[in-house]
DNA sequence: GGATAATGATACGGGTCCGTAACGATCTGG
DNA sequence: CCAGATCGTTACGGACCCGTATCATTATCC
């Protein structure tokens, strides 16, 4: 059973949820953490900087830097991995599955409030 | 008829919009940005710089600086009040309007895809 | 008219991110 | 082994955004 979404209350969805994210501002994230947060957190593992980079179709200093910022928050960790050593391992982390989980309520919340049309 | 959609659902269309945005890296538009674009299309005008600021519940310089960026964008349009000249109104473009319907696409579309569970 | 209030824009110092290019570290294949 | 490929990071110059404070313009009210 696909989803039933009208265009007008995708748009009403979108303005209600980015509200939110806006007026909570301790979680100002960009487009391209959001997807790299989720990316992580709804995918299977392992995930490397390079295969993030390919599924976003940036460049990997986008990565690098967006990882930087998601681990400062806390977000996620990177685990150097230790069979093959250029590469390295993006994990979850308590903090981040939370955020993640916060994110998914908000969504589900405000659907719930959306009207018929 | 409430909108139904589960957490799962919620953050699989989450991150799916995210990507398609992402990857059109045309339109890379902040939390914030994206919040006043939809508050002008969605509510009814007049807009203003304060009105605009207290919904969001961020400072005046922050709505100024994200219509000059929306504005270079083509997306909306500044204009002086005739009425009280201290205020600016905030109109919505043509380019705008096509950018905001073509995000309500992206969700519907990606809706449409995701799976019941 | 003049003091006061209100509105939006600007200045400033600081931080973050961008894309391109280069870099060090590590693996691989002959 | 060692040249070459691969991986993630860093350097750099430039652009954008932040929050606070201040500014110029316009309206209001006595």
């Amino acid at each position: 059973m696909p989803l039933e979404i009208k265009p007008s209350q995708a748009l009403k969805l979108w303005r209600q949820v980015h509200l939110d994210l806006v007026r909570d501002h301790d979680a100002d994230l960009s487009a391209r953490q959001t997807a790299i947060l989720l990316t992580v957190y709804l995918e299977l593992p392992p995930h490397t900087v390079r295969g993030l980079a390919k599924q976003l179709g940036v460049t990997k200093p986008v990565i690098t830097r967006a990882l930087d910022t998601l681990g400062k928050l806390g977000l996620l960790t990177r685990k150097r991995d230790e069979a093959d050593r250029r590469n390295v391992v993006i994990q979850r982390t308590v903090a981040g599955a939370l955020a993640v989980e916060r994110l998914a309520d908000l969504v589900t919340e405000h659907a719930k409030e959306i009207g018929g049309n």
